[in-house]
DNA sequence: GTCTATACCCCGATAGAC
DNA sequence: GTCTATCGGGGTATAGAC
């Protein structure tokens, strides 16, 4: 099956980029863990890495906004509740990797935004799309126009939800301790149940 | 002067991880930026790469807490607004570099935590002297005894900051938008602004 | 689509003259 | 302390048989 193939590439990139980043992954770790030859990921993926590693963001990207709109789906009604929870999840999933595996689209960003725009460019819009999803959540579903945003505030929060996700990935990992991301989650709940209260109060 | 090639050597290797990061730094760039061969390199660090990415670690953690101390300094007597000052500071910072720099310490602890062990431990006492900066900051002053540690909560509060820090400089970075990091502080400092709230009342 | 072989380059690290 | 030369290995990418 060639459509497998292509999948296991993609999903052993992600695995090693988590742990080990852009620049630390090597083609070759990739066909070891994926099961496949240089031919098959160039037959695939002919620009190489870096279309390679482009596809790996926009798709694991999305994987991740699923999970987080399916949690958010449980803790109905209760945004910073859904936020809190999805961080003790993030955490629970670290301890158990024994540290070892982060986001992907973050440590990917964080090495190769200055290297190539096309990369950058992905992991923008992944955390754009996070933010949305965030920034529905809080509104309490997405804006009234297609093409419209939330309010200013909304969006603020949202985003700092993010890079405080992304930034307790990188403590946590450093630390080997997983309750720096619990910790930061009530926090980012906090941030989120003022901002709810406020779209209310509206 | 012997002094000066060394100091040449780590401030060219600082440079060059905070745009690209650990294994995206090479000995010969570093050599190159810092005019100096690889046989310098090897008679400072005779560990290689790890150790010298160890000093670098060490220095540039220790001069980062040294600026964020001088900027607390003249915000005397209002930790909130230090902590926003030092947000928006790293904003400019950042926007003025063509947002190519970031922190050194947060880039090569995503990458290298699970590789190398040593620089884990360098990179996690750097963090936890920032957090000690930061819980000092909001209680007025170093805990009573040494040892000692401040309340739990204090401390809580000064991981999120040095995390969405860290998680703000990727976002920023990865969208061209200081902006991000302006309004981060700004949610920073009203977590501060509580948890110095709640000490006072103590 | 998948395989092997290989071209070409740069990596980190070492050796030894000066 | 600083230099040049070089080793051994692994990196990305390509070529061409099957």
């Amino acid at each position: 099956m060639s459509d497998d193939t292509r999948q296991r590439i993609v999903t052993a990139t992600n695995e090693l980029f988590r742990r080990r980043g852009y620049h630390g992954t090597s083609l070759s770790a990739i066909g070891q863990v994926a099961d496949a030859t240089t031919g098959s990921i160039y037959h695939f993926f002919p620009g190489g890495k870096a279309e390679l590693a482009e596809a790996v963001l926009v798709e694991s990207g999305a994987a991740y906004r699923r999970l987080f709109e399916l949690m958010a789906a449980e803790s109905c009604a209760d945004p910073a509740r859904a936020v809190a929870d999805f961080f003790a999840g993030a955490a629970e999933t670290l301890a158990e990797g024994d540290f070892l595996d982060i986001c992907p689209i973050g440590t990917v960003a964080r090495e190769v935004a200055s290297e190539h725009e096309r990369l950058r460019n992905a992991a923008d819009s992944v955390f754009v799309d996070w933010v949305d999803a965030i920034a529905d959540l809080i509104a309490g579903g997405p804006p009234a126009a297609a093409g419209r945003d939330h309010r200013p505030e909304v969006r603020a929060v949202a985003t700092t939800v993010v890079a405080l996700l992304e930034g307790s990935f990188i403590l946590a990992r450093t630390r080997r301790d997983a309750e720096v991301l619990v910790l930061a989650g009530e926090h980012a709940a906090a941030l989120v149940g003022g901002a709810t209260a406020s779209v209310t109060r509206r």
